[in-house]
This record gives C-alpha cells, structure tokens and sequence, in this order.
DNA sequence: CATGGGATTGACT
DNA sequence: GTCAATCCCATGC
C-alpha cells in the first residue's frame, strides 16, 4: 500500500473528505476500504475545534495528515483525519470501511463485544464500530497517517473513481443541515441512514 | 471542584 | 421506536 502524502490533506477538508472514499485504512495487519466519510471545520458549530483551541482539541489544529481520535459517549473512539494547513481545526472522520485485509480479526474483536458472532457487514458500518474491529484507540491520537500505526493508503484501481452521493450528517445537534456526508453508491457497509 | 453533554452502539419494546 | 452505558473535558460556581 503507498501511504497518502501531508499535501493531500493540506486542503480544504470537503475536498479531502470527496476523495478519502476509496482510500485505504491499515493497522497492524488490518485494512479496509473508506466507504463513508464527514467533514468538519472550525467555522462549523458541530466541530469540536468550533470552540477554539483547548487541551482536547490539540491534534485538531494541528499538523495536517495526523490522526485524531477522541472518545464519543463515553464508550467508543473515533477516527479523524487532521486537513488544512496548521492552526486551522478541521478534520475528517471516518464513518466506514469495506474490511480488506484480517476479516477474521475484525470479526474476533466485534464478536467478543457484541457476544456473539458478527456478521461481514456489520464489522465496519460504522465510526465506532471500525475503530473496535482494526483496533485503534486513543493511544493513536497525533500519529502520523503517512507512517502508522495507521496508515491512510492510495486507492486501488478499481475505486479511482467511485460513484459518491453527498447527504446530511449524523449523530449532531448543531449544524444537521450541512451536507457534509460523502458516502460510496451501493456500498453496503455504508451506516444507517443510508443517504 | 461539580456538573453535564456528546461526531455511538446495541439491546430491548 | 426507546434507552442505558460510560469517559473526557468545557464550563461555571
């Protein structure tokens, strides 16, 4: 897999959210395809970087081509990743993947959470979700996606130009009219609502 | 220092 | 459709 460069993501976060979908997720052995994606800038009240510069939100202004993960609800961590330039607060965060690589792996980790046997689909439809099947945690805040442990990698010839349909985001109280959700056509590990 | 909310999921009705 | 689980940190007293 060759690893996207700090300029891809050195860019406004809408442009890089349109052209994640297709791009590669690796960790340690794990990897899948980005089906589903949203934007989130600094001007936006739904961003966490909305309220300025705190402890919480230090990778958020940081160094773009990074990760950051944060804690949601208490329970689950999820994946981002830093655009524009530094000193602006803005992000990517990864909604889905299509699982690639270490299925079964993905498919231990969901089942002893879920207590039972997880279903192919349901490995990585959603942000929470592909964070608990590839393993990632808070300890991969501020990693560099160009050199791990999460790496974001080119897409393969067969997604250099993957249909997407634009939709309204999930899961936020503030700003739910922004059409900021880019989603993969036809893709079934796309999370619910589908667009 | 106490409180409350959130970019979610899974179990249940 | 409803609802609890559970942690980081922003805010306010």
């Amino acid at each position: 897999m060759s690893a996207l460069g700090g300029a891809f993501y050195e860019r406004p976060v809408l442009e890089v959210a349109r052209e994640l979908i297709g791009c590669t997720v690796e960790h340690r052995g794990v990897s899948g395809v980005i089906v589903e994606t949203e934007a989130y800038h600094e001007s936006d009240p739904a961003c966490h970087a909305y309220a300025g510069l705190t402890p919480r939100t230090r990778t958020l202004f940081g160094d773009p081509g990074r990760a950051y993960v944060y804690r949601s609800y208490g329970i689950h961590a999820l994946l981002n990743a830093v655009c524009e330039p530094e000193g602006v607060g803005a992000a990517v965060l990864i909604r889905a993947l299509a699982p690639l690589t270490g299925t079964e792996q993905m498919a231990a980790r969901r089942g002893a959470l879920l207590g039972r046997a997880a279903r192919e689909h349901e490995l990585c439809s959603g942000p929470g979700r592909l964070t608990q099947a590839m393993g990632i945690t808070l300890e991969e805040d501020g990693g560099d996606l160009s050199a791990g442990p999460v790496v974001i990698g080119v897409p393969s010839e067969e997604w250099s130009a993957p249909e997407i349909v634009q939709g309204t985001r999930i899961g936020i109280t503030r700003a739910i009219d922004l059409p900021w959700r880019f989603c993969a056509v036809g893709n079934r590990h796309v999370s619910r609502p589908r667009p």
